[in-house]
DNA sequence: TGTACATCAGTGAACGCGCGTTCACTGATGTAC
DNA sequence: TGTACATCAGTGAACGCGCGTTCACTGATGTAC
């Protein structure tokens, strides 16, 4: 396991599937998510182009491993938010901050699990990550109780109505609707989205 | 002006701009947003690859025609949901509704005007119509005698809220939330989105 | 403990690809007189 | 009305680019005996 930057120069990498995962999330975080390129993943993990192959099928695999890890992330956050939350309300909007600052915070790496066409979203781990990403939000606005929704049922439209809301708001923030210079969408998101949670009625 | 198919071919094109912006649009609705490529839009516009120079910079130029054009059909479908829509409430709903439907029915066109990496966000058309499909929804929100934000303002957040949760509900549809099967999402944005905005407190 | 050998995880060169853009050019159009 | 000529809007070839992937290879590792 040579993470370390110290470690020595070896033929063999040692955990170069996880520096792969590190070095395509630095290239999207640094040049944005559609200019992301093997090559240029493989040149930051200080290894030659074709050595990608052997611990992913393509590119796509390694953005679906970066997705998958992505979401890990994302639902750690929002269950860290979860229980300091306090009551129900409480709960609802700590996620919801914790939603939009994580989206703010990992520009790239938010656009890249929603972005389809670049990942294999049947892959399982992606699809087991971002399901639990969802149940945690479901779980605070409809009780841990709540049967967990069926495969075919409508989803419950409280739990949608909310993750719409902090989702389209992250969207939005994203996308420079408050503004597209440094810092700007951070602080209008501070600024506002209290405000915007209170038009929630779950 | 040839635009018709059966135009005898000439030389001279006739209306090469607006025939590039609708070899664009197709391209991506066939081949997706990210598969964009200006020789293909040439390619369908019967042109050299030379020749969408003489009307358009560069790539993003094209892009950025294409993006205005479909901010103002959305701000139309909108301004028309709006006037069906009856009492204030009403028209909100109509509107939502409205957005969603244009966003599912135009995926890859909606997909570009929030994809800023592909256009010049500073385009004054582009520009002027995201503002103008704003008003529309601010307007039914606030009341058409509400004062326009100012820049540097806060945004209003009862409107923000109204458009966070619609642009949220019609991004999750298209990233496959409800479904990636075909029709899926149209189906269950009809069956949820009334029940979604029943949660919106405006 | 030592050794033969299979397997694993790298290399570096090469392939073909489609792209955006530039260039010198030419055909068509429209305008001044 | 006719003609010279400037301007406009195309062409086609060429440029250099970076990409993903494949290939035959080799160095390192680990295991069976």
């Amino acid at each position: 396991m040579n993470l370390d930057l110290d470690s020595v120069k070896t033929y063999h990498h040692g955990d170069l599937r996880a520096a792969l995962i590190i070095a395509a999330e630095a290239v999207i975080a640094e040049r944005g998510l559609d200019r992301f390129s093997l090559r240029e993943a493989a040149r930051r993990a200080g290894v030659s182009a074709a050595a990608p192959a052997h611990h992913f099928k393509d590119a796509r695999g390694l953005l679906t491993a970066v997705a998958a890890k992505t979401f890990r992330a994302f639902g750690d956050a929002l269950e860290t938010a979860d229980r300091s939350g306090g009551d129900r309300n409480g709960r609802i909007r700590a996620q919801g901050a914790a939603y939009v600052r994580f989206a703010l915070a990992e520009r790239a790496r938010f656009d890249l699990i929603w972005r389809k066409s670049l990942i294999d979203e049947n892959d399982p781990d992606y699809a087991a990550a971002g399901r639990r990403a969802f149940a945690i939000l479901d779980s605070a606005v409809r009780g841990p109780d709540a049967a967990p929704p069926e495969a075919g049922d409508l989803p419950p439209a409280p739990s949608i109505a909310a993750w719409s809301m902090v989702h389209g708001f992250a969207r939005l923030a994203l996308d420079g609707l408050f503004g597209s210079e440094a810092g700007a969408a951070e602080r209008a998101a501070d600024a506002l989205l209290p405000l915007v949670l209170d038009h929630l009625a779950v």
